[in-house]
DNA sequence: GCGTCCAGGTCTACC
DNA sequence: GGTAGACCTGGACGC
């Protein structure tokens, strides 16, 4: 069954600059087609029905949701799809007040004119930070096989190649060796049996009245998640206090800010302290600059 | 084909 | 509180 839906999107939303702005697009179960501008997610519904959404740009301000699964859509599945594309591409995240203090920088005026800023995440916080453990000390190619293995071998089968992301309790359900992430499966297994004992609660930290500073300490309560993961997360509920350094940031503004001379951590961060709260945000954007699309590029 | 290194870090024991 | 060493995995590289 198809079913296609017709989304309308902020002016400020650059579709593919979202998409194309992190790797998280690359992790299971997202994927996406490059030349056909397009993303996917397979997604188990409330109603219990598996469906692939892939997202599309045909005319700008418009996002064409195509909706496949083996089971009739109903009004209901068609709005949560709607809310779950929202959500990953952050629609309603506001950018306006980054774009008036980028207005003061020059080098940075093409933030805005190619609306960049938007990161995609994942529907829920538990999922997000399962990945982000998995992305610590190794290969981003192992981050992305690790993803994937994690959804065919626990999460629910759409099709040969289509697995939704695990839940919390099929995760908590398996051993180590099934769940096969290195020494990170005992991490990922006790996080998911806090969660669904009760003890944790990391759905809530999107609408956490908490200071950052504090929220992080409580988010480095997780098994596995040290100081770069924190501030990882951080970002992926929005909060761009903190910069999220690893050793490809670390390269990267060595090789745009340094000459090739390798910086401190604390060189860094003095570097983007006058961006206040959104300067883990703008570290990101001035090193993945090259990678942003620009304006009118877009289909 | 095999061994070694290392990659988008973190934990723990020890001082 | 600071630091060294161990830790899964798999791709890249040298031999």
């Amino acid at each position: 069954m198809k079913r296609d839906i017709h989304l309308t999107v902020p002016g400020d939303f650059n579709f593919w600059n979202t998409v194309w702005s992190s790797g998280w697009c690359g992790l299971a179960p997202f994927s996406f087609d490059e030349e056909r501008r397009a993303l996917s997610r397979v997604q188990r519904l409330a109603s219990g029905k598996i469906v692939n959404a892939t997202m599309m740009e045909r005319r700008k301000g418009v996002l064409t949701i195509r909706v496949e699964s083996r089971e009739e859509l109903g009004e209901a599945d068609a709005e949560e799809v709607e809310e779950v594309v929202e959500g990953c591409l952050r629609l309603d995240e506001d950018l306006s007040s980054l774009y008036a203090l980028l207005g003061g920088y020059p080098e940075f005026s093409w933030v805005e004119e190619t609306c960049a800023g938007r990161t995609i995440r994942s529907p829920t916080v538990f999922e997000d930070v399962v990945k982000t453990i998995c992305s610590t000390n190794c290969s981003w190619a192992l981050t992305k096989a690790v993803a994937g293995r994690l959804c065919r071998r626990l999460g629910e089968r759409l099709s040969e190649e289509h697995y939704t992301f695990p839940t919390p309790a099929r995760m908590a359900s398996k051993t180590e060796e099934f769940v096969r992430a290195g020494y990170r499966s005992p991490y990922l297994i006790e996080l998911a049996r806090r969660v669904v004992g009760g003890a944790l609660d990391v759905e809530a930290w999107r609408d956490s009245p908490l200071d950052s500073a504090v929220l992080k300490r409580e988010i480095m309560g997780i098994k596995g998640v040290g100081d770069y993961a924190a501030d990882q997360i951080l970002k992926l509920l929005g909060r761009y206090d903190f910069l999220a350094l690893d050793s490809w940031l670390r390269r990267r503004f060595s090789q745009i800010h340094g000459e090739g001379v390798k910086g401190s951590d604390g060189e860094i961060e003095g570097f983007y302290a006058p961006f206040g709260r959104w300067r883990g945000l703008v570290l990101w954007l001035d090193m993945t600059r090259e990678f942003q699309i620009p304006k009118g590029r877009e289909s």
